[in-house]
RNA sequence: UACCCCGUGGUGUAAUCGGUAGCACAGCAGGUUUUGGUCCUGUUAGUUGCUGGUUCGAGUCCAGCCGGGGUAACCA
């Protein structure tokens, strides 16, 4: 599936860990999992902790879990589930199971009384502003609450009509009894139960007390059987908690290895913020060809290969690292160069008159359509004397490194002919609107019987037979490449990351279907958009351009 | 100021139980080419955060220091 083959087989930290617990026989089998809240839709890091986790369990032979972890209700939605379970299709990875946190709430509930029942767990009274007042600081201990000696007897009373929904939200929660002085906060009688009387996407109403993420994450792995639960660093102080729960509890114990989350210049991994460009109308949804998110990367043109290719390639590891933007284009671009059927179009366009040519006359050439893959066959491309070619590709007074077309210049039309340059109409401004050539009909199909060469080979479209559509070309969403770390994100977003043109296509791009993918000769890798094409009307985002050595060299000249 | 984690060329990431630093991307320079794309070749760049210590030998072990990150939601 990569299309960049790794020849070693991975080595990194967890790896290496589950290598060793195959070994002592601590773990038999291995069982990974993905386990995503369904509050928001997946991004290019999730990809990331996708493959890692799905990766691991094919190299292993082992299995790969797909859980939902819905314990908050107030933020989650079924819109949510749905997407998350295509996203992960998408990518290209087919769990062996699909779970809910959500299934597990009458178990979850069963071992909180068992808590309570041994003296480890109590009812609290007091409100959220107490409990945070009383926890201590970083560097400070909390205090035992007031409520924190009361008898299992009473503790397991209140903890039933909370269940049974007698006390308002907010009232009371069932908290851990373990070290208010704990210099680990997380140790520090964490809440386990919090009362929402919310009818939930999958329970419906029947709870009004749901689980906190610490009690409820690892004793989801536990009843799955997982044997490496991996999460990314800020985690990594649940740990000790996580650990403390299964122990308390005497259930099979996951081991939770932390990994650094990814990171890639320009792009934001913070669902609030995605969200945040969503609900302000920044961009046009989650699905926006700007978005990191997995069906905003699609729209855009993203293959799952490419970005599989490049999680597999980043690796994981504990560092806390970002990775250039340039890397994620050369894992795309090196899957597109080779799958992407190739298209003529001209996004500025500029007449080109050929003189010479029969009036009215319309030639057929054949085209390649992808010189990196002779089965992708050809096509035809009409071809006359009154043609477009792009506006860059002409220049009235050349510098010595301009290939292109010029006064008195001689270049290929890329399929076509050798054509040569023999003058120039301009408006009353100066401006040039139409170059005038000649061609020569010994180099029909792009070869010159005497053997004479041409520096450059231009791209074209025939005017009368092109068709124009709309292209949506894309840049960076925000002007910096790390935008998190702005005083206010939103001041350093792009205002020029879309632009709409109208395009002059070749034809045969009139049956383009949403989904498909062309790589615009000379230009750049163009998706055909699957929500806004129509038959006959293609709507084309543009993915990632080639890469450009003259316009590269331009810059650099002009500073 | 508490606890935890991390620190290898521009960016990432490797280096079996310690044996003197590899790979990818980027950069630069050539070659090939009907895409100034692709491909091929060559090349620049690291005193492995610092200082000590152990050792015949340390990126790998120990100590101290410096730097970076995480953690105080009835979020996950």
């Amino acid at each position: 599936m990569s299309t960049v083959p790794d020849p070693t087989p991975p080595t990194d930290f967890i790896r290496e860990r589950i290598r060793s617990d195959l070994q002592s026989g601590r773990v038999q089998r291995v069982v990974t999992r993905f386990p995503p809240e369904p509050n928001g839709y997946l991004h290019i890091g999730h990809a990331k902790a996708i493959t890692l986790n799905f990766s691991i369990a094919q190299e292993f032979g082992g299995r790969c879990h797909l859980r939902m972890d819905d314990t908050n209700p107030a933020a989650e939605d079924q819109e949510y589930v749905d997407g998350i379970q295509a996203d992960v299709r998408w990518l290209g990875f087919q769990w062996d199971a699909m779970y809910y946190a959500a299934d597990y709430f009458d178990q979850l509930y069963l071992w909180a009384e068992q808590l309570v029942q041994k003296g480890l767990a109590y009812v609290d009274d007091q409100d959220v502003d107490a409990i945070a007042a009383t926890r201590g600081t970083l560097t400070a201990p909390g205090t035992d609450s007031p409520f924190r000696g009361r008898t299992p007897a009473e503790n397991l009373d209140l903890l039933r009509r909370m269940k049974a929904g007698e006390f308002q939200d907010g009232s009371r929660v069932l908290r851990a009894k373990i070290d208010m002085a704990h210099a680990n906060v997380h140790l520090r009688d964490p809440v386990l139960y919090r009362i929402r009387h919310l009818p939930h996407q999958r329970t419906g109403n029947r709870w009004c007390i749901y689980p906190m993420y610490d009690w409820a994450h690892g004793q989801s792995d536990s009843i799955e059987g997982i044997s490496h639960s991996l999460c990314t660093l800020e985690f990594e102080v649940h740990r000790p908690l996580y650990d403390w729960f299964c122990d308390a509890l005497g259930i099979q114990k996951p081991q939770q290895i932390e990994f650094a989350r990814l990171n890639v210049e320009y792009l934001l991994t913070s669902k609030r913020r995605l969200l945040q460009l969503v609900e302000g109308g920044v961009v046009d949804g989650w699905d926006d060809p700007r978005m990191p998110t997995l069906r905003g990367l699609r729209r855009r043109g993203y293959t799952p290969e490419a970005l599989v290719a490049f999680c597999k390639h980043v690796g994981v590891a504990k560092f806390n690292s970002t990775h250039e933007f340039g890397l994620l284009e050369f894992f795309l671009r090196d899957h597109l160069n080779k799958t992407a059927l190739r298209r003529m179009a001209v996004l500025d366009p500029l007449r080109l008159v050929i003189d010479n040519w029969p009036a009215g006359q319309v030639e057929m050439v054949d085209a390649q359509n992808n010189p990196e893959d002779p089965t992708a066959g050809t096509r035809q491309v009409p071809f006359s004397g009154e043609l477009l070619i792009e506006r860059d590709d002409f220049l009235e007074n050349p510098p010595k490194d301009f290939f292109r077309l010029a006064p008195g210049r001689e270049v290929r039309l890329r399929f076509g002919f050798f054509v040569r340059c023999t003058g120039v109409d301009k408006d009353a401004t100066g401006k040039v609107t139409a170059v005038h050539a000649t061609y020569d009909p010994a180099t029909r199909g792009g070869n010159a019987p005497d053997g004479r060469k041409v520096k450059a080979t231009i791209h074209w479209v025939s005017a009368p037979h092109a068709l124009q559509a709309e292209v949506r070309l894309f840049e960076q969403l925000f002007t910096v490449p790390d935008p998190a770390a702005a005083e206010n994100f939103l001041a350093v977003v792009n205002q020029n990351s879309k632009r709409t043109v109208s395009g002059w296509l070749e034809p045969s791009l009139r049956d383009a279907k949403g989904g498909e993918r062309f790589q615009f000769e000379r230009l750049a890798y163009f998706y055909c958009d699957h929500k806004d094409s129509r038959p006959g009307a293609p709507v084309f985002h543009r993915t990632v351009t080639l890469k450009d050595a003259w316009a590269k060299a331009q810059k650099k000249a002009g500073g």
